[in-house]
DNA sequence: CAGTTTATGTCAGCCATGTTGACATTCCAA
DNA sequence: TTGGAATGTCAACATGGCTGACATAAACTG
């Protein structure tokens, strides 16, 4: 580690200065808070659909990656099969979500979103990114460097991991 | 489409290239991982006391702001009593959170950490702090000025507000 | 002082979303 | 042909949100 461009000409106490417990304790509570916001508008939208959280996340991934597999949205949610097939249950008998027999493994069911199901995404999405937006535009582009390399390392590596061997897989469509 | 370096000297078109839906969309899925590794640890933690979420949130903010009412708690959490009561419950059933009647006001409940709270606080915390110093360190003091500068202007607005009069009050202890 | 409001606690029930365990079906692959 | 993988489903349970109703104590107000 060491050396990752602690700015020019610093000295070692002001180098480690960002990592007092206090700090990180304000970067705790500043997450918590800003995960809230960031939540904040589909939650208020899904409520109107009778829909949750669980039922975005799905929607999302599923239009990121059109064609995957439900073991590879398990892989990516990290939840139970009996748990996201409550949700993706709901999703195709009302229209959102089309399942298709797979074409190489006839087990597998590849996950699609219908135009009405890209309705949704669309307006949750809409919302999100323009929350987004704002926060990005205010910060600036060098801070949205850092907002990124930041969250970059605080993803759990197992996951990671785990989602990129299902995401790897997921070259369907 | 171009790459990410938003470095020293950009062009105008490149100043913007970070308000992108795919880099938006990015941001977005980025912040949903990384909450994700954020919580890893302490709920790992909380698993074994049987607790959770919920009762981490209410001993982090009964430490930050030692004393503080449940009013005031509720403010900042955005919960309903009854909720939050039930969570409280447990934690003073269990000795780890103090009740003590308001001295100016004896409607009111002064909350405080036990002994026993404050070790549950520790283990949470430093869990949380090693992950976060862990991203912290090895992102660079420049990436968490970024990283705090986005969060800031994610936070919701009305929530940002409640929050700050919630704890304008908490002055106590 | 009487009446109202505030702060808190509690009961009961509902909902969303997570969990385990068990079992059935279909289909691929050795 | 047989074992295991991918999926779906049923049942039961836990957590932590929610609403509504109601109780108590204390403060405030006219």
């Amino acid at each position: 580690m060491a050396d990752r461009s602690f700015t020019t000409n610093a000295t070692r106490s002001e180098q480690l200065l960002f990592l007092t417990d206090d700090q990180l304790r304000q970067g705790i509570e500043l997450m918590y808070f800003a995960y809230r916001g960031f939540t904040a508008d589909p939650d208020r939208i899904l409520e109107g659909y009778n829909y949750g959280r669980a039922h975005h996340r799905a929607v999302h991934f599923i239009n990121r990656h059109s064609g995957l597999t439900v073991n590879e949205l398990l892989g990516i949610l990290g939840v139970t099969k009996q748990s996201l097939n409550r949700v993706l249950r709901q999703l195709v008998d009302d229209g959102l979500v089309e399942s298709r027999v797979g074409r190489r493994d006839r087990r597998q069911r590849n996950l699609y979103l219908t135009a009405k199901g890209q309705a949704l995404e669309t307006e949750l999405s809409h919302a999100q990114r323009r929350r987004m937006r704002m926060a990005y535009s205010n910060a600036g582009p060098e801070a949205v460097a850092g907002f990124r390399k930041v969250l970059e390392n605080m993803i759990d590596s197992d996951l990671r991991d785990r989602v990129l061997r299902s995401l790897e897989n997921a070259k369907h469509d």
